[in-house]
DNA sequence: ATCGGCTATGTTAGCGGTAACGGTCCTTGG
DNA sequence: CCAAGGACCGTTACCGCTAACATAGCCGAT
């Protein structure tokens, strides 16, 4: 086929192009397009507008590594698709908007293994920061953040000791204060609900902290059901009844999430279980997306979109040469009672 | 402060402090690292070594600038809190994992000229593809695929033209399709409550479908009622309540999607109305996750997870140079009646 | 007129890799 | 014994852009 010697449609243009067609060195151009610099209001005119009728489109791939700097920033989470992180996700992109960086997202389902590998991929693009989920990561994780010489954010959780800065909640507290709420409106034969995954830290030291308040007060659960996969509505049906089934003295239901929360409570009403005087519920995360319920579900707010906002802040304020040290931020997460726990 | 001339802990390292540390040249690390031409055992083993021991991270910016190959897949879609768009990024991960290719996700929020900027910075880093949904866009946004020189791949939607490729359903096919079997069940007023967001071009084309099936059925829409942020649970109750109020003659809700479906199902039951005798009610999207209502929610499936894969599977054959021409793949989305029509 | 001191632009030298090609050895067959 | 070829590794020249420095006008002050 032939080669046309200019305009050839496939060619991707770079500045040259652009300063050939417009007159000027491809410094000017590349001031204009950067808006840096001075570079007076003619030229400026005549560069746009060549720019823009070629199309051209710049090649950040060449201006990163000239300039040694990179808008990115890494956000690594365990799944997109369970109503928490999106929340935080947003908080994130609110925050970030008017600082110039952009967060790019890697899913790592909940495998350590899986974030060491997308961390490692994340950081050979050089970003401006990492935001990831969660204390615990391998051991060479850890140690390449803590190499990469830039702001590293662990969010989510503070129960632990960080690379560099947390924003989370702590979730050992957040099943004691939940406990105390359930002793304290007379419940006493109170069994646990949630996901069987060995790799969700978090749902597993909020059933510690639960523990740890029953223990306190004498009392132990009286039942546990784990689930895995599947529609999470529909897991919380199924796990409700067989729990109520194997252990009718039950009077209290605490699930690791409100998805399956909101599962045992249509359940417990199909059935015509009197909620909550007979039998009580709860959650947690605070999810509004289920706020449209019978009957309000107790749960307990994560702060996910503050904790995006946060951690978002922190990366901004450090990208653009702030201090070096890490901070600790602890949000309080707080009771939401709704309907499903006698007052 | 002190500059050690070595080892200085802040400094990034680079491929010449791996060639060092193992005494070969930096094309040979090269080579090591990407598993590509020949190198004896030996070598291979100290450069490997060497880079694990300095704890090495490859810089794909200057990488990519070198090789003019990038891994990326641009992934932009106009939300991620919705239930249908995480769907279909599973099935572009699972098909893109064994492919070397990575998709990265850009958010629109629904606004073309947010688009049309989300796809402009993506496209800046020289990604090996385009996987956009929807198939309106603005002008500037058309130019600069159309110009990419990278495949381009269109989804969800078959209703239009697209620049490249495209896989998808057609929405407005798929509204006369549940329009029909509504008719053939016997509903005869009927009613439509979605969103009112302008630039959901999909659930307007599937609200235009519908009304045409109706009219050829010589009916018309008895009521519609819009929303737009908020629960959509909490939404689909407040709306249902406002139609069922102000039309009470309405046998049949439409929803433009399972959630606010869901919301005016648990409604209805709530107000004791005979579902699907005295009021038949259908959503849209086949979301999994609501399996655990109380009753099915009729719905047609929209094919999440298979668009995702072979939107994937397009990009993937033509990166690794595969032909150059566009393709356009109709999926078919299947009516799942539920227990919400009267069969 | 001469000399700073601006402003507006151009020039040079990389950024950290990789493609392409070149050069050693060492083996092997004629 | 030598040419040919393969295995292995190094050298050179960029990729497209930007930091840093140079340069050319042009102004008002001396």
């Amino acid at each position: 086929m032939s080669i046309p010697p200019i305009s050839d449609p496939r060619r991707t243009l770079t500045l040259r192009d652009v300063s050939e067609a417009s007159g000027v060195s491809e410094m000017t151009v590349s001031r204009v397009l950067r808006n840096r610099g001075d570079v007076s209001d003619s030229t400026r005119e005549r560069v746009l507008e060549a720019a823009r009728r070629l199309g051209y489109v710049p090649n950040k791939i060449a201006g990163a590594l000239a300039s040694q700097r990179v808008n990115l920033v890494a956000v690594i989470i365990p799944s997109m698709s369970n109503m928490v992180f999106p929340e935080v996700m947003t908080g994130i992109s609110d925050t970030l908007e008017d600082t110039g960086l952009q967060p790019v997202v890697g899913i790592t389902n909940y495998s350590p293994d899986r974030e060491e590998s997308v961390l490692y991929e994340m950081l050979s693009w050089r970003p401006s920061g990492v935001i990831i989920a969660g204390l615990e990561h391998t051991e060479a994780a850890r140690a390449m953040m803590a190499q990469a010489g830039i702001p590293i954010v662990e969010i989510m959780d503070i129960d632990g000791t960080p690379v560099d800065s947390a924003v989370g909640i702590s979730h050992r507290r957040a099943g004691r204060k939940m406990a105390e709420a359930i002793i304290a409106a007379g419940y006493r034969n109170i069994a646990f609900l949630g996901t069987m995954m060995p790799y969700d830290h978090r749902a597993r030291k909020r059933l510690e902290g639960f523990e740890e308040a029953l223990a306190k007060a004498g009392l132990s659960l009286v039942d546990r059901e784990f689930y895995s996969g599947g529609s999470a509505l529909l897991k919380g049906r199924e796990m409700t009844e067989a729990v109520l089934t194997r252990s009718p003295q039950v009077d209290f239901l605490y699930y690791s999430n409100d998805m399956i929360g909101a599962g045992g409570l249509l359940y417990c009403l199909h059935k015509g279980i009197n909620v909550p005087s007979q039998i009580g519920l709860a959650g947690f995360n605070g999810v509004e997306l289920l706020d449209g319920l019978p009957r309000k579900l107790a749960t307990m707010d994560a702060c996910r979109h503050e904790i995006g906002r946060r951690a978002a802040a922190i990366i901004a304020g450090k990208a653009q040469g702030g201090v070096i040290g890490g901070e600790i931020i602890e949000l309080s997460p707080t009771l939401q009672p709704g309907d499903t726990i006698r007052n």
